[in-house]
DNA sequence: ACCTGAACACCGTTCAAGT
DNA sequence: ACCTGAACACCGTTCAAGT
């Protein structure tokens, strides 16, 4: 006889984000979102592959969140704050996406290439087309590096970080205007 | 009676980061340790407290070896292909400490502190002594972005990417130079 | 003084048995 | 058709017992 079923995909990628948000990778197991959605972990087996594909879900749903935040920005200025902004309240989601550790499971590049758009059109208006890709990779290698450093505690010499990103930015937007 | 030591901490964080860089975080597991130094695994808590700090010491060990290469460099561009290419021969080892995770154990202020010397330095002659901090973040932030996309395979969308690298560059230097 | 097997509490994952 | 307890092979870590 059919059961109902006591949960589903979406609740499953919810609770492996929140925990992921709430306690860093180490700590999304699969007990620990079972526990969060209510069923054992064995029942998770029917809608996930295994731990590492649902890793994966995680980063392609913060990939497709990022991707709609970014595509209300027009400037170059404004889309990298507001990148900053999403690394500031998402950090363990922001890390998992943007800087990946060996061995961590990747989002498939259709994701990646989605939340790319806003950042290479707003740096294709300041370069020119034809060097579009070039000052896209520019403005995101830095501001990645920039706040994944921010994020992972690397300022330590002290000074004012947001001084130092507004020069950044400044000076970014400045190095690939043509 | 005394027993002869079978083995030491350096053969330990030796035998870790060699784990490291050829299998990713995941593999290095206390057992794969202790096999590799010819021992059982309890037998390491005689020479590191845990798994965590001797990721902890690989972490530092790691920086130490950037900090000697670094050092040798006097430009800003040199400094930074030197970056490029310590990431490129340790993938695993540079994600680690300049893209850490989060939960992933943090190596000390003080060997991120030697490991920023050189670029310090660098980066104060071209934007003048009192705009050095600021000048060096960015510097480091666009070189850790760009060779953390690079080693993680981000750059999807085609094109040269040592031309983009040599185009960062240059723009970058440009950009600090006061 | 160092090393070890055994043990503990955890993992991820599989699977037969339940409803 | 979904869910579960039990089981398996692994973790990191502790500790009493060996030399």
């Amino acid at each position: 006889m059919p059961t109902p079923d006591r949960t589903s995909l979406d609740a499953i990628v919810t609770a492996a984000r929140d925990l992921l948000e709430a306690e860093g990778l180490a700590a999304l197991t699969m007990n620990a979102v079972a526990q969060r959605v209510g069923v054992r972990a064995p029942s998770l087996y029917k809608r996930v592959e295994s731990r590492d594909r649902l890793i994966q879900l995680v980063a392609e749903a913060t990939l497709t969140d990022l991707a709609d935040r970014l595509s209300e920005e027009r400037s170059v200025a404004t889309i990298v704050n507001e990148f900053r902004a999403f690394g500031r309240e998402r950090p363990a989601a922001f890390q998992l996406v943007l800087t990946p550790a060996s061995g961590t499971p990747l989002a498939d590049d259709s994701f990646r290439f989605v939340a790319s758009e806003a950042i290479l059109r707003g740096a294709g208006e300041l370069a020119g087309e034809e060097h579009a890709l070039e000052a896209a990779r520019t403005v995101v290698a830095w501001a990645t590096g920039f706040i994944s450093m921010e994020l992972n505690g690397s300022f330590q010499l002290g000074g004012d970080v947001d001084a130092a990103w507004s020069y950044g930015v400044e000076r970014i937007v400045a190095a690939i205007t043509r």
